[in-house]
DNA sequence: GCGAAAAGTTACCAGCAGTAAGTAACGGGG
DNA sequence: CCCCGTTACTTACTGCTGGTAACTTTTCGC
């Protein structure tokens, strides 16, 4: 895919180069999966078989490029997630299945989520929040509407789901370097604490 | 406490320097508080006055700078999280002490614990683990046996550590943002959930 | 006294984010 | 039909940071 060959400078000849934003966003994915979440803007540029100012003029600088990259594996596992459910009402058995399809899809896409939830430096302290909030957005709402629906007060539901996707990700962040741990067990076990509490039911 | 002076090069008059791993480590949390999580070796080493392979002599590279603030930020948590809770036995209102002494902890570090969990690149994935790790194994070890205490499974009690840890990390990440919200309120709901589940008693 | 070890500083390198300046093709007006 | 402004790239640069090699001065054992 890497186009080796160095164009001339000056304005291309077919008019425009089809090297849009998702071009250089499917480019930065390669570049991380192969290199890791260290990966440079250089790399990804290189990737995509363009310069530097490309990326800067298509995606902007490396925050904003997390935070693209971010929105897509935030994509991913909403859709990961609602095809394991399949939209039956919430169930403990339904939760273990939304948690074991998240591990999944961070275990599929391992580098990328690296490098978005690693960030690089401070303005990306904002930036994994984002990450979090498009998690948190749809979640948050969905557990108001669950809770009210089951007569409990439903304004828990942001701090809720803030806490869920923080203990989603930290949870996925161990569980990827542990070896011969299932994901389902662990599905499992934190399904359990987040359905029936520390104390377990009685 | 930043000494302008710049010192003579080759070794100093008295022997050694009195500056030793502490030092260095109370100077770049000065450093860190004031200038913000992506401070540099170089303002830390400045701050401690002394130069850079100084710095690399006394605590190592940047992930081991890291990593040593994100144990003395543990240290700090475990310490300002046993005083609230004064050794009494687990109950939902200790909980929420538990959970509250740990926001005013983070809050009071603030871009100390942006640091520490921002982390910067690829080696500090596993370096944000390990903070992590410090918190989750005592807290993993009273799990298990409380647990056994009252009669259930101990084996959650790795996985619940790391996701309580990754539950708090987020939230109070989350919380720092928000203004206006009281950490109490927001530990009384992280509490009722961490300790009735989601669906709450009936 | 003297040379080896110790304990610093200076000076450097490589890599990266981000930007300014240069260059060639396109396209509309005279 | 030609020319010049606009467009859409590349090259070349700056500034900074993490990390290290080389150098300099004091100390200490013999």
């Amino acid at each position: 895919m890497s186009e080796s060959i160095s164009r001339r400078p000056g304005r291309p000849l077919g008019g425009q180069l089809v090297v849009d934003r998702e071009h250089v966003l499917d480019a930065a994915e390669r570049v991380i999966r192969r290199d890791g979440a260290g990966s440079s803007l250089e790399a990804v540029a290189v990737e995509a078989g363009v310069t530097k100012p490309i990326v800067y003029d298509r995606v902007g600088g490396r925050a904003d490029l997390a935070d693209a990259l971010a929105e897509r594996l935030a994509d991913r596992m909403v859709l990961a997630t609602r095809t394991a459910l399949a939209g039956e009402t919430l169930s403990q058995t339904g939760l273990t299945r939304f948690i074991e399809a998240n591990l999944r899809t961070v275990a599929d896409h391992r580098e990328l989520f690296l490098y978005v939830t690693g960030g690089s430096t401070e303005q990306t302290a904002l930036g994994r929040l984002s990450l979090a909030g498009m998690s948190t957005q749809p979640l948050a709402k969905t557990l108001a509407v669950w809770r009210s629906g089951i007569q409990q007060d439903p304004g828990v539901a942001e701090a809720w789901a803030f806490g869920i996707v923080g203990m989603l990700q930290m949870v996925s962040q161990w569980w990827i370097t542990q070896e011969g741990l299932s994901a389902a067990e662990v599905a499992g076990q934190i399904s359990e604490l987040l359905w029936n509490g520390l104390p377990g039911r009685a």
